[in-house]
DNA sequence: AGTATAAGCTAATGGTTGTTAGCTGTCAAG
DNA sequence: CTTGACAGCTAACAACCATTAGCTTATACT
């Protein structure tokens, strides 16, 4: 990895701890390995490197939920994958999108960071409401909107069961950013409420 | 309000929306009304500031606990209140909690720098899981278990159902930190939540 | 071989930070 | 009236911050 990108890396994890202003350029070039002075070969400025660690998320995000079909997109969902959803097709989509918000080392990095962030600027704000609340629940109220009309789920309001099916996974998931220790404890619980949601939801017939 | 508890408040707000970092000794006295070496009078140091906020939390919320029986204390809930749990009663639960922990205004602008904060120390990690996690949780798990045994709601997983209805006021808390305009629709989706849940759980003949 | 570019370094700069020293006025207690 | 505590102020300081200037070295191209 170049140099550049690896100022990018150690910066991420630097701002995703302490935040973008108690973290100081000495303290970057340090973890890369270079002296202060030198990273502005590289970046023209603390703000630039910002800027940077931004539109690199901002493209892997484009790319992630481009193959996910997650964003807000009126691309149908493909249909055909719903004609068997079982009780571990649901399982495996939440824990799937867990461990996956969890365990994705640039990821989690950079909603760490945006978690500290969220309230300094309206680009900040509005880009962590995409990405961790609005990107999510329309995605999910779309599939469970397409599973109400196959048949296979009750007839309910699929804005609220995507609230359902999302928000514990989202409670799980800033417990285990503070809590890393408390992973297979979130895991088991997101688990139970997986089943028992499929439980309340599915149409008795259809299982 | 005198001069010391002024400090504090101003702290708070500004600490509540940069973070402790980026704000200045300097830009609290302004807040205040004085100049900053005058508020080393009151406090000897920036962190001693920060601290007399996290205690004068502290009580505040052991104070609120005490009385809500919120906290992880085995103090048995007085079981009289549920021989009448309507949905209405559920609602009003949910919204007043809400509310609370919304328009509190100490509630709300500590809560905030807790969430920039979080990461920064290991004491600031466990106090906003217990405020924001586990004691919302045990506290509704301990409610619902309750509810279950006394046969007015469908028997199931305490834990899960604390989850079920909780998380959903959580993710729309925080996303109200975020945007406060868009209280109405959270709102709006946390009542939808609210009696779906009940509907959901409630016995078909308790109703 | 010669040269240009890139990427590192040290030294220095101007601004900001938290904090201290020391002065002034106010006001209640003796 | 004196004294002492309190709460404000200005001036100053040492540390730290982001950033710039200018030097050196190595690699790549002609």
């Amino acid at each position: 990895m170049n140099t550049k990108s690896r100022i990018l890396d150690s910066a991420l994890t630097l701002f995703s701890e302490k935040g973008y202003h108690s973290v100081s350029v000495a303290e970057i070039a340090d973890a890369v390995g270079i002296k202060a002075p030198s990273l502005y070969k590289h970046y023209k400025s603390k703000r630039d490197i910002f800027n940077g660690i931004l539109s690199e998320m901002q493209t892997r995000y484009e790319k992630q939920t481009a193959t996910l079909q997650m964003n807000g997109s009126n691309a149908a969902v493909d249909a055909d994958i719903f004609s068997s959803v079982s009780e571990d097709t649901l399982i495996q989509m939440g824990i799937g999108l867990f461990t996956y918000f969890l365990h994705d080392d640039y990821v989690c990095r950079f909603r760490k960071m945006l978690t500290i962030e969220q309230f300094h600027n309206a680009e900040l704000t509005t880009l962590y409401t995409k990405q961790y609340t609005d990107d999510p629940l329309s995605y999910q109220s779309r599939i469970f909107s397409m599973l109400g009309t196959c048949g296979l789920f009750r007839p309910a309001n699929a804005d609220v069961m995507a609230l359902h099916f999302y928000a514990p996974l989202y409670l799980l998931l800033t417990l285990c950013d503070r809590e890393p220790a408390r992973e297979p404890e979130a895991l088991q619980l997101l688990e139970q409420h997986i089943r028992q949601f499929n439980q309340i939801y599915k149409k008795e017939n259809a299982q």
